[in-house]
DNA sequence: TGCGTTTCTTAACTTAAGTGAACGTATTTA
DNA sequence: TAAATACGTTCACTTAAGTTAAGAAACGCA
């Protein structure tokens, strides 16, 4: 596992970029907890901005992992293998965060993680947290905060999915995150809607000719 | 917002059933923070214990409300009126907790609460779990443990929806809560599985049908 | 108990998604 | 550069869900 992360990943070389993304960082953090200098030290020196080409797979099905991504920039996927077809159920794009399921249950995963562009991820393991959710109580604050929030977007999110028809879903999420139709591959955006890809481009031309007329 | 609690809701009387539902909170409590005397006389002197009649509204659109819910007992569910039509989207049942989205984002709620059976709850409110978290770093830690688990969970259920038909969702639930096929009316699961009440009888007779021949 | 409402089912028809196949266009890679 | 692969679109056909309507059964309340 130790050597897979090794490889697929790529510390920072240079103090620049390194200092922008802590910056980032910082920035989100800030709007739940204000940290002190040691605390930012604190967490600076865990060494978890990682920069990840296009295309590593960051966890895969059976695997056991305790590896939580937030992503600085760029975008990560999950995706199931069912009956060998692949289904896209989430993107991950700036300042969204993922501890896959296995993590909390300590369980193998159900699915795989992978990176749909070159991208910074924090990267940062279960017991790193305990560790430092122990020292610093305003970190563990912090986690409850953004949990409880992620849980309700979560939430709000499914009951959408729920109460709308496919191509009311197509529409809300042009309306809701334009970036993704542009950076994301139209079979992937498909499953992630819960349709084929043919549905999907068959329901385009549907909306370009109502327009039309 | 407090007198309609007030009428909607009523204390217990009898110490034997209070006693007993606390400790059904205890037992479940344990499974995340071990509590001393005194922070479980905390618990108890908050005095959250409530028992809600079937058919009880406990938020409606449009309220704010710093309210959360666990049951105990009983069985609550959320609903939307979307084009004047009720789109149920979630039930929770024992040992099951909710905090709408309107009090983790401080805004007015997108939809209704209502309690579907005689229920015994754990009621809340966000000012209170400030207080208590800020006295007791456990229950904060309790908190997010929760968080986590639910939010893994809710995740995972979203997957199976998206990757899944509606005969293969309704399926799946049998499978996953029997209960809830029992104690909910139809036209209620319907939407909950993200179809008409129509599609989901038509859907019952379809599979009666293949296991007979 | 009886009246009205709600809930569930059935049916005929409409609409849209799933399926399988073909085709053109990138994109990859040998 | 050529062959192979992956991706997106289109089409014809199948299957299932949405819609509208009607009737039966269950339930709630006076």
């Amino acid at each position: 596992m130790l050597a897979f992360f090794c490889n697929a990943t790529k510390k920072f070389t240079t103090t620049n970029n390194n200092k922008t993304m802590e910056n980032i960082l910082f920035d989100f953090i800030s709007k739940y907890v204000t940290l002190t200098e040691e605390e930012k030290n604190a967490i600076v020196s865990l060494d978890i901005f990682h920069s990840v080409k296009k295309g590593t797979t960051l966890l895969k099905e059976g695997q056991k992992s305790k590896e939580s991504y937030f992503v600085l920039k760029g975008c990560i996927r999950t995706y199931y293998i069912l009956d060998s077809e692949e289904k896209t159920t989430a993107f991950y794009t700036e300042m969204e965060a993922l501890t896959p399921p296995c993590v909390v249950n300590k369980t193998p995963s159900e699915y795989y993680v992978s990176c749909l562009e070159d991208s910074i991820l924090l990267i940062s393991n279960s017991d790193m947290e305990v560790e430092i959710n122990g020292k610093f109580p305003k970190f563990e604050i912090m986690c409850r905060m953004l949990s409880e929030e992620l849980l309700a977007k979560e939430r709000i999110d499914f009951d959408e999915f729920k109460t709308s028809s496919p191509e009311q879903r197509y529409l809300n999420l042009v309306q809701s995150r334009p970036d993704l139709i542009q950076r994301v591959p139209q079979h992937q955006l498909a499953s992630y809607l819960g349709m084929k890809p043919q549905s999907l481009s068959r329901l385009r031309a549907r909306i370009i000719d109502k327009n039309k007329s």
